[in-house]
DNA sequence: ATGGATGCAAATATTTTGCATGCCT
DNA sequence: AGGCATGCAAAATATTTGCATCCAT
C-alpha cells in the first residue's frame, strides 16, 4: 500500500545529507548521532519509536549513550528533517523516518491494536495544496492520521460495549 | 471557511448527552465537569487549550477546581467524544471542543504565529473513507494537520535562514 | 586551544495516583 | 449508608538544562 523508496537509497542521501549540512554549519556528526539515525534507519520506514525506546534499543546494542543526548539527537534529526515527530499513539510522542524525496504519506492507525499502517493517498495531497493555496498558506507538511479499527481486530471482536473510565 | 454549527445547539445536546449518560452509568454531573465542558463551549469551536490552560481560566473565573481534576474531567469529556484531544503545536497537548454531528473538520497550523484555522474538506474526507473502505478498516477519526505558514507572517518576514538548534 | 557534544545529575514540566474528606442519591 | 468525585500532596513520567569533561579540528 505504501510507495516505498529502497532503504539503501534513503541511507545514502541521508547520512551525506547529514554530514554536509552539519559540516558546513561548523557542527559534528558523533556516533551517537550517528546510531541515532542509523537505528530508524535499519528499521525502514513506518516504525515508530519514542525517545526511551531509541534508547533501550541503542544501549541493549551495546552502545554508549545516555537518554539526554537522545532527546538532543531526535531535535536535531527532525530540525534537519531527517525524521519526523508525531503522536500517533494517544499519549506517547513518537519518531519515525522521513521518507526521501518529500513524499507525503498518511498514517491508519487501528485504537485497538496500536498496528499503524502507511499509505499514499494523491488525492489528499493535491487537497491540501489547494486547500493551502487558497488561504495563502505556505504548506510544509502534512499530517494525516485514520484512527479506527483494523480489519483483523474487527473480526476478533464484534460486540464491544463502550466504556469510559 | 470552516462550517460552523450553532453554538447553542451544541452546548444543548451536549449538556443533555453528559448528564444522561453520566446519570445512566451511576455517576455524576458535577460543577467541576460542568464548568470544563462550558469553558470550551463558551470559547466556542476551534480553540485549543492544555490542560493548564483550563485550570488558568477557570481558576481566574474564580472556579474552585484543582488541576488533578481537570486533567480527570478531560480525559472523561474525550472517552465521552465531547472534546478532541491533539498535539496541534508541537509537544503541547490539547483540547478542543468536538464538533457535533461528527463533522470532519481539519487544521491548519502556522509554525511561526501558532494561529490555528479551520477548514473542511469535502474531497479529503471521502478519499479517507475511501482509502480506509480498501484497507478494511472502520474509520473511527480523521485528524488532518497542515503545518506552514500563514500569509500574514509569509508577509513579515522574506528572508528566514533556516536553522536547527 | 577552541568550541561543539556528551554524560550525569539536578531542575522542570507533565500527568497520574493514594487517600482522607465531602457531597449526592 | 454507600459510593462517586474532589483536593491535596506525593509519586511517577517525561523532557530540559547546567556544568565539567571529552574529543575533533
Amino acid at each position: 500500500m505504501a510507495n516505498r523508496i529502497p532503504a539503501a537509497a534513503i541511507q545514502q542521501y541521508s547520512q551525506e545529507h547529514l554530514r554536509e549540512v552539519l559540516n558546513t554549519a561548523g557542527r559534528r556528526l558523533t556516533p551517537q548521532r550517528e546510531k541515532v539515525l542509523s537505528l530508524f534507519q535499519n528499521l525502514g520506514l513506518g516504525h515508530h519509536l519514542t525517545a526511551d525506546d531509541v534508547h533501550h534499543h541503542l544501549k541493549q546494542a551495546g552502545n554508549r549513550v545516555s537518554l539526554a543526548t537522545v532527546y538532543r539527537s531526535l531535535k536535531l534529526l527532525v530540525a534537519m528533517r531527517l525524521l519526523d515527530e508525531g503522536e500517533w499513539q494517544e499519549g506517547l510522542r513518537c519518531y519515525e523516518l522521513r521518507q526521501g524525496g518529500g513524499k507525503i504519506h498518511h498514517h491508519m492507525v487501528c485504537m485497538c491494536c496500536d498496528h499503524t499502517e502507511e499509505f499514499v493517498s494523491e488525492v489528499i495531497t493535491a487537497a491540501s495544496r489547494d486547500m493551502s493555496k487558497v488561504a495563502g498558506f505556505e504548506l510544509t507538511e502534512v499530517r494525516l492520521i485514520l484512527r479506527g479499527i483494523c480489519r483483523r481486530c474487527r473480526q476478533r471482536s464484534k460486540a464491544t460495549a463502550s466504556t469510559f473510565s
